[in-house]
DNA sequence: AGTCCGATTCGCT
DNA sequence: GCGAATCGGACTA
C-alpha cells in the first residue's frame, strides 16, 4: 500500500453519500438483538489529526448478565471494572485482556449485558490501520492482508486505535463525541446469511455457556475471526 | 489447516 | 497468587 493512494474499495466508498449516525434509540435493544442489529453497520473512528477510519461490523458476541457464566457480570457481579455493562445502551466498555490487548464492547439495554465487537471488514483508512497493526508487533515488518487487519476483537482495537483510556464508559451515540460513532449503511444487503454459533475463548465458563449460540457473523465474509464450518454446513442443508 | 506456546498487565480471591 | 472475551510465530503434516 502506498501513501496517498486509495484502494478500489476506498474509492467505491468515497462515491457514496454520508450515512446516518446511529442514535441512542437505535441501540436501545437487548444484547442478542443488538448483536444482530450491529452486523453490517459501520464503525467510524476519527483520530486526533482528523484521519478517518471505517470498518463494517461483521462479527459480534452477546454477553448477558445473571445466568451467563461467560460474562464478566455473571451472578450479578458488579465492580468498578465491569460498570459500563450496567450503563445505558450505547456505552463503550473497553477492557484489557491477557495483559496486553483490549476488547471493545457496546452495552445493551438490559443491565449487565453488552455486545463484544469481534471483527470488522476494513473499509476506509486501510493504510493507517496497517500502520497501527504493524507498529504494534515487534520484529517483523511484514504486510498484513486487508481482510486480516481487523479479524479479531483485539486486532480491531489496535487497527482503529481504540483504547480504554479514550473510550471506556464513553457514549457512542453522544453527538458531542466526535472521536467514534456508528453509521447505518442503507445499501447493506439485509438478506445476508448470519451464522449463529458458540462464543470464543470462554471454555472455562463450562460447556453449557461456552456452547450457547451467542456469537453471530456474516457468512462468507473474509474478515470473520473464526468460522464454524459445522454451523455453516447445517445452514446449507436447511436452505434447500 | 491445525496445534502449541510465550508474552504481559490487571482485577479479583 | 492466579488466570484472562488474544495474538503471532513456530512447528507439524
Amino acid at each position: 500500500m502506498f501513501c496517498g493512494v486509495f484502494s478500489k474499495m476506498e474509492n467505491m466508498y468515497l462515491n457514496k453519500m454520508n450515512y446516518k449516525r446511529l442514535l441512542k434509540e437505535d441501540l436501545d435493544k437487548p444484547s442478542k438483538e443488538l448483536s444482530l442489529y450491529l452486523l453490517g453497520k459501520i464503525l467510524v473512528r476519527k483520530l486526533k489529526d482528523e484521519t478517518i477510519l471505517k470498518g463494517r461490523i461483521v462479527e459480534t458476541e452477546s454477553y448477558l448478565g445473571g445466568e451467563d457464566k461467560g460474562s464478566n457480570t455473571f451472578n450479578g457481579r458488579r465492580t468498578a471494572a465491569n460498570e459500563p455493562m450496567y450503563m445505558p445502551a450505547g456505552t463503550c466498555f473497553v477492557y484489557m485482556t491477557y495483559g496486553m490487548y483490549y476488547c471493545f464492547n457496546i452495552s445493551s439495554k438490559e443491565p449487565g449485558a453488552a455486545v463484544l465487537i469481534r471483527a470488522l471488514e476494513p473499509i476506509y483508512g486501510l493504510e493507517i490501520m496497517e500502520k497501527f497493526r504493524v507498529g504494534k508487533r515487534k520484529g517483523t515488518n511484514k504486510l498484513i492482508k486487508t481482510s486480516k487487519l481487523c479479524d479479531g476483537p483485539s486486532k480491531l482495537c489496535i487497527a482503529m486505535n481504540i483504547t480504554k483510556a479514550d473510550f471506556n464508559k464513553v457514549d457512542i451515540t453522544d453527538p458531542e463525541n466526535t472521536a467514534m460513532w456508528l453509521e447505518d449503511d442503507p445499501e447493506f444487503d439485509q438478506e445476508k446469511i448470519i451464522v449463529h454459533t458458540s462464543r470464543i475463548g470462554i471454555a472455562s465458563a463450562g460447556v453449557e455457556w461456552a456452547n450457547k449460540p451467542l456469537r453471530f457473523y456474516i457468512l462468507n465474509n473474509d474478515s470473520v475471526s473464526k468460522r464454524d464450518k459445522k454451523a455453516e454446513k447445517d445452514l446449507e442443508s436447511n436452505d434447500d
